[in-house]
DNA sequence: TCACTTTTTGACCAATTGGTAAATACACGA
DNA sequence: TCGTGTATTTACCAATTGGTCAAAAAGTGA
């Protein structure tokens, strides 16, 4: 009674709403937002569809909830991308870092695309709040870089764009890639190719 | 009576389905198939619910229909590339040819995109048969042209999905492009930064 | 104009969906 | 071990969904 809102959440809570986040990822991430039941995210959180419906509100507060969480993930490396390092070396880090979170959460990425396509209608205030911001500040620091002579002039922008569509395609069309590669992992050899494409592009000294 | 099969689609019908698959397509590429409902579809397209029973069997033959009208039309920028032309200009001009059909098809891109994502339910065996193919026999083409020193040598299969991924961004991800450029068209700049991105990196003499 | 076919509609299902309410089972500190 | 708040289930809605069917309404050719 200390405290209006919750006080701290049980053991069982906290087990079970990551239970049911969890089986919500899975589900989202293939389905979409309309696409998706309660009952087929019951079933893989191994709970009835009223349980889950004592710990979220309702569908919609599990996908935001979902999105809302992705977004910190999703932006972080971009974040840490420094803009006193190494100008090359630097963007050539964070392509790594976006192809490795391609492979470590191909589903996140998958709801984000999802979201995305649909026209982001729980996601377009995030975009101009958060992305927006953090985007145009990058841009200013490639666009530094570039002056500088330290890299090969192209639109930040654009060279942004690439690297996000290159990066999240091993995820999101993770399908496809497996039919035309028939080896699962189409890891090691997609590293050594984007590497060579954006230190190709970006090299002050061709 | 002559024929077992249906004779010839009256000017009604013809009219019909295609008001039926353009509303669809915009429905559809959307919300997905599961997202996507008869009643959406039935309103986009200004007909009633049974009469689009009418001109297909059901929900999932206007789905197909439209997943097999967009298979060609996916393939042939990639059925273009002439193993006789040359190189660098025939990779370019793909490139260009498939930046200008997510332009001119940003619907279809997100279809075929929404398809994929849920694990091509209704694709895969098209992407086996059609797809699988003409990526290996145009892969084969690709390399041979770098044996010879006429391209500088990367792993083609990447080449591909870099093309792909990075073009299909427009259209796929034109909500969140739209948001980071404040303009409505991203055309021009991403023409020539894709054009610097690919040359850059296949030219065999840098 | 009139018979005949094609097209369209309105009324209706059965199944699925997101969500609720009340009763029940459970955990756990005193 | 007992009582109390926490979890869970059972039994339900009401709305939406894909789809059916028979009747009505256009078209259409002679």
């Amino acid at each position: 009674m200390s405290d209006a809102s919750e006080k701290k959440p049980s053991r069982i809570q906290l087990r079970n709403r990551a239970l049911i986040l969890e089986a919500a990822l899975d589900v989202f991430s293939v389905h979409g937002f309309r696409g998706a039941t309660l009952d087929q995210i019951a079933d893989a959180a191994g709970l009835s569809k009223p349980n889950i419906l004592y710990y979220f509100s309702g569908k919609e507060e599990i996908h935001t909830t979902l999105l809302n969480q992705l977004m910190e993930t999703w932006l972080d490396p971009l974040v840490e991308m420094d803009a006193d390092g190494d100008p090359l070396a630097e963007l050539l880090a964070y392509v790594q870092r976006k192809l490795d979170m391609a492979r470590d959460l191909p589903r996140e990425s998958r709801l984000f695309a999802g979201e995305i396509i649909t026209g982001a209608p729980h996601m377009l205030p995030h975009l101009r709040a958060d992305l927006k911001p953090l985007f145009d500040e990058k841009c200013a620091v490639i666009q530094g870089w570039m002056d500088t002579g330290k890299l090969a002039p192209v639109d930040p922008r654009h060279l942004i764009f690439s690297i996000w569509s290159t990066t999240q395609h091993y995820a999101d069309f993770a399908v496809q890639v497996g039919v035309l590669m028939q080896t699962d992992d189409a890891a090691p050899g997609a590293d050594a190719y984007l590497r060579a494409l954006f230190s190709n592009l970006l090299n002050p000294t061709p």
